[in-house]
DNA sequence: CGGGCGCTTGATGTACGTCAAGACGTGTGG
DNA sequence: CCACACGTCTTGACGTACATCAAGCGCCCG
């Protein structure tokens, strides 16, 4: 439960801010959250909680992943990120939650309550500092999302996903997609049917192999082919490492 | 300098997080960099920083505006933000900027060293506070960004972009956009011409009122224009005051 | 082995990108 | 103050990539 190192961008603090605004070993957020946690399984699609709902929950994903989404009024649906095992979310931004948060597939949380965590005794310095770290993940992560979605070409988009998911996982070039199609069109802005010609299409180029639907092998030079990529390092500037659970 | 009260999202503050990150009366950050800050003048498309640079200013927007960006290597440019009047930026999450600063027009800055501004007597936990409410605006908007590139249709994206800036100026229907079609285009992921055909379309159909090609008068209905729009605002969840400097 | 769901593939329309030219407005110099 | 020139914005013609509508395949689970 919470038994993971938090995935540390804390090789890139900014030196200026004083301790309670540095990282330092997110451990400390592991630490002060484990007693506090307890774990919850949900079965595909099932909703963790909705828009608007108050936040008072933080979550850590153990196996599985979870999506944030908006709804449009004819059903249509926008992701705005996934979380895979070692990612917290739920520690908002406001008092109501911005986002519906649902898995994508079966899936293990861990659970506590935001007040139990940050009751005075558990409020330390550390875990303030490690909850600013989070915020600034997520920050990275949607840039760096809105910088996907400026990719005029669904194959540009596409790779830069599945870099983002490689980068993200512990191997290099297996990638395992813990989400349906659709969630990866609702994610790219694209439709399910461009998606998946787009994995048709790098599949029958050579750029990845896919022996399954939802397992994809990343080949060659696969960021050479982003036709515009950055100049700088689109997805992940530095390669998350990510400690995944069991 | 720095004299204006900071965007306060300060009314929809996570009741559980203790004073250190309750963003609080936000004109604390202006008061702590009251006698940091110096003025600074420059021209149109002058850059500010580099991505890559480190990040050692604080600055905030006096008039006119500032974009950050990346570059794609034939020169693809892709837009992350707009800064206006009275918004901060450049206290970034990492050591080194993740985006090019520069600005759209004419454009007067306020200049802070973040190392005085954060030295021991300045840090205060207001600062600290005050830092943490700005690091959530930037998420938000940041997710509205990706939000908004979600949208299919470019007179959707550019509808969205329209309420966006009339929610971040004071006035309800008139919108004064200060920058050129360009930026606007690299920002909504769009093509200039698109962006120009879609002004003239919204023109045609009356939703807006264009008499110069960089003021926009909102008209009628204009939400129920976006055919997609989300069941929530998408946008701004809450109108963002904003206090304009001179 | 059968059913259903997720994924793929096909055919067609349309919105946007691209290339190109022209109009407008703005700023500068005479 | 006017004329000119440049840059910004708009408009046009055309090609292409993606959305849409529709059918079929394959995998997984019952």
């Amino acid at each position: 439960m919470f038994s993971q190192t938090v995935p540390r961008t804390s090789d890139a603090q900014p030196a200026h801010y004083p301790e309670v605004m540095n990282g330092g070993p997110a451990s400390t957020l592991e630490h002060a959250l484990q007693s506090a946690a307890r774990p919850m399984a949900c079965s595909r699609d099932e909703a963790i909680f909705l828009e608007g709902d108050p936040c008072s929950r933080l979550f850590r994903v153990v196996e599985g992943a979870v999506r944030i989404c908006r709804f449009r009024h004819e059903g249509i649906r926008q992701i705005e990120a996934f979380y895979l095992p070692g990612d917290y979310f739920g520690f908002d931004i406001d008092t109501e939650a911005r986002f519906t948060a649902e898995v994508t597939t079966n899936t293990t949380l861990m659970v506590a309550e935001l007040a139990w965590v940050l009751t005075p005794t558990a409020r330390s310095q550390a875990v303030m500092s490690a909850i600013w770290t989070l915020a600034r993940e997520e920050l990275r992560r949607s840039q760096n999302h809105a910088l996907l979605l400026g990719y005029r070409h669904a194959q540009d988009r596409l790779l830069a996903f599945l870099e983002e998911m490689a980068a993200r996982q512990h191997c290099v070039s297996c990638i395992d997609l813990p989400m349906s199609r659709q969630d990866i069109a609702d994610y790219l802005g694209l439709t399910i049917e461009t998606v998946s010609r787009s994995f048709t299409d790098l599949t029958r180029s050579g750029v990845i192999g896919m022996p399954r639907p939802r397992t994809v092998i990343m080949k060659k030079a696969m960021r050479a082919r982003i036709s515009n990529s950055f100049d700088t390092i689109p997805v992940s500037p530095r390669p998350i490492p990510m400690t995944q659970s069991n």
